[in-house]
DNA sequence: TTAAATAATGTTAGCGCTATCATTTGGTAA
DNA sequence: TTACCAAATGATAGCGCTAACATTATTTAA
């Protein structure tokens, strides 16, 4: 049988199966929660014994520990980290700030912290720039407040006054998805979006394509400079850099890549190959090609970036670059834990780099 | 400049511009970092004053309230959440437990939860449950240690020692993603599953087709749900219902639908549609019958789940199912927030329904 | 003008836990 | 036995903040 207590108020009694033991208080400030003390009431030994089989199980006598161990199922104890955290000065939480969670590349990476941390045993908390330095500022401000033991932003373009809560937090803090790329404050974990764009356009360049488009939405920081290093190999050609150049700031997405071809391939008809700064872009660019009946890679080639789920299954499977994610957001949390355990790292910079996927696409 | 502490050890005092107040004490547990008592002393007034002026603006009288923010500024003063949450028995902070969230259906019902979490200025605290009701009793314990406000969870299935837990908790839970299907232990936010998998059936059969597979990844609870509505209508219409079934637990991916459905044609070529569990799927399935030449919908019908992104632009566009995920995060935080701010919610149940899409692809 | 009401600020205690040091228990060697 | 040492457990204080009540300043009403 199920019931739900009806009633979340503070301090109000709500029946359980507690082996007679109620709260110790119920005044206003009380949750009504069984506490450590309650443990050690039932138990007949002292508070700290109670925190100690918890925490360091090695110091409390097997028998006296299967006690404690047995009360706390009983009662249902459930230790209060807020308390644990005042009490012992470490939260064994790490905040993360990412641009936004509904995109596939920072679930990935998000992936890939969470796992990292689920086998040490820290929490993680986010938040959401929505490509923002000022909501920037404000998360990290909103974060810290939660004592993190470690943190991790995304890029390494921040205001000045994000740089100063950072370090006046004093916390070990990774810049994750770029590296090489400006002012690093602790550590550092991604790759060069610079190269990879240039990557791409030797890439293209070696195909013999010659009149290479670019389309980028989203447009944040390393977007940019994937695109920079994309027409500084263009330019090295010496071809065109602005006149198949389609830039938007708006967020990437499948639909938007048809909308962007389609006004590329009115306006020049004569572009024989696209770099699209995401995948998703590209896969819209496919769709509308399709539609249009241009033959891909023969009329048009298409290029995208990440290497999503995708991208090695649609017609014409997708050549692209693909980007370590996962692999960002666990390596990033290792230093992070490792630094925390006083574990020394090898190196305060991880350059996990990326790998062109040739395709059929391109 | 920007000069990043070497040594992050506790009580280790790290210069800072910090217009020559220093961090109260640095006893071993001391983390120097600044206080509320620093602030207090900077500006001269009582510890409590400061506390009002950043949780209770309108308490304070303006004057004053403009110097204490000055200081707070000035001192990089970041509020202790932990302190603060022990001494008012609140957290503000929002409790989830989704299966994965690499899963772009979850990613987007975090981010719904995240976008009002963040309006009424509480913290996200998440876990994955990798679709493990062993994993999720686990995490939610770790979660409930945080002595989250609200927490939100994944489903109706739950072990008894997970509902134990949540009652014992005492805090309002929200059950999202599907209702109508099980025991709800006190909120619930979604759309029947049942009934969703029923409605494409009812379409395809009303399109015309006879010899009807369905493709299932994952299975989880919720797609054996939609799985059952599906085949309760193939039986209602005396069509076969396990001859062009095909099920496995390995995760949704595009190259997963396009393995199953070369199965299943190969088995059955007669197959004249296809109900894939997931867009994921349905997007593998197309492509793979595009590499086998075989025209969509005149051939094979391909119905999809959830109207993810691509699925509009895709050639052919997806019949799918949209399903409110955004919603069902938005929503079920909602009931949370107004639950914990003692604002009464019209029900505790939400049946946010679903949307059959038909499109060109069935 | 003075009392009463209200606004602004302060004092005190305590949220639940753990660091630190103190004490007790049990085991070993002399 | 006694002295000694390690292991096990306990007492105390305090982490940084806010609820509750107390006091003081300011405004308003009579």
């Amino acid at each position: 049988m199920v019931l739900f207590p009806q009633n979340y108020k503070k301090g109000i009694e709500v029946s359980r199966d507690n082996a007679g033991v109620k709260p110790a208080k119920s005044g206003s400030r009380a949750k009504g929660r069984i506490t450590l003390n309650d443990v050690a009431k039932t138990v007949g030994v002292s508070a700290i014994t109670i925190s100690r089989a918890l925490n360091d199980p090695d110091k409390v006598k097997p028998v006296l520990r299967a006690r404690i161990e047995k009360a706390v199922a009983e009662l249902n104890y459930v230790p209060n980290r807020a308390a644990r955290s005042l009490a012992a000065g470490s939260t064994q939480t790490l905040a993360v700030v990412i641009p936004t969670i509904s995109n596939t590349v920072f679930s990935n990476v998000l992936k890939g912290i969470y796992d990292q941390t689920i086998e040490h045993n820290y929490e993680v908390l986010f938040a959401n720039t929505y490509y923002s330095l000022q909501n920037e500022e404000k998360v990290i401000s909103k974060l810290l407040a939660q004592y993190p033991d470690g943190i991790i932003t995304t890029g390494l373009d921040m205001t000045e006054r994000s740089k100063e809560l950072l370090q006046a937090a004093n916390i070990p803090l990774v810049q994750i998805m770029e590296v090489g790329a400006g002012e690093v404050l602790d550590m550092n974990v991604g790759f060069s979006h610079f190269d990879a764009g240039a990557s791409m356009a030797e890439y293209l360049l070696a195909q013999g394509y010659r009149n290479i488009g670019f389309l980028g939405a989203q447009m944040d920081f390393r977007s940019q400079r994937r695109m920079q290093g994309f027409l500084s190999k263009l330019a090295d050609a010496n071809l065109e850099t602005d006149k198949y150049l389609m830039t938007t700031t708006i967020p990437s997405s499948v639909k938007l890549g048809g909308h962007m071809i389609a006004d590329l391939l009115s306006e020049h008809p004569q572009v024989d190959a696209v770099f699209c700064n995401n995948d998703d872009l590209a896969y819209g660019a496919i769709f509308e090609c399709q539609r249009r009946k241009l033959r891909i890679p023969e009329q048009i080639a298409i290029a995208g970036f990440n290497d999503l789920d995708a991208s090695a299954s649609i017609n014409p499977s997708l050549t692209t670059i693909r980007t370590p994610l996962y692999e960002i957001g666990n390596r990033a949390t290792e230093l992070l834990i490792n630094t925390l355990k006083r574990r020394p790292n090898l190196s305060k910079t991880l350059d996990l780099g990326f790998e062109l996927i040739a395709r059929d696409s391109a």
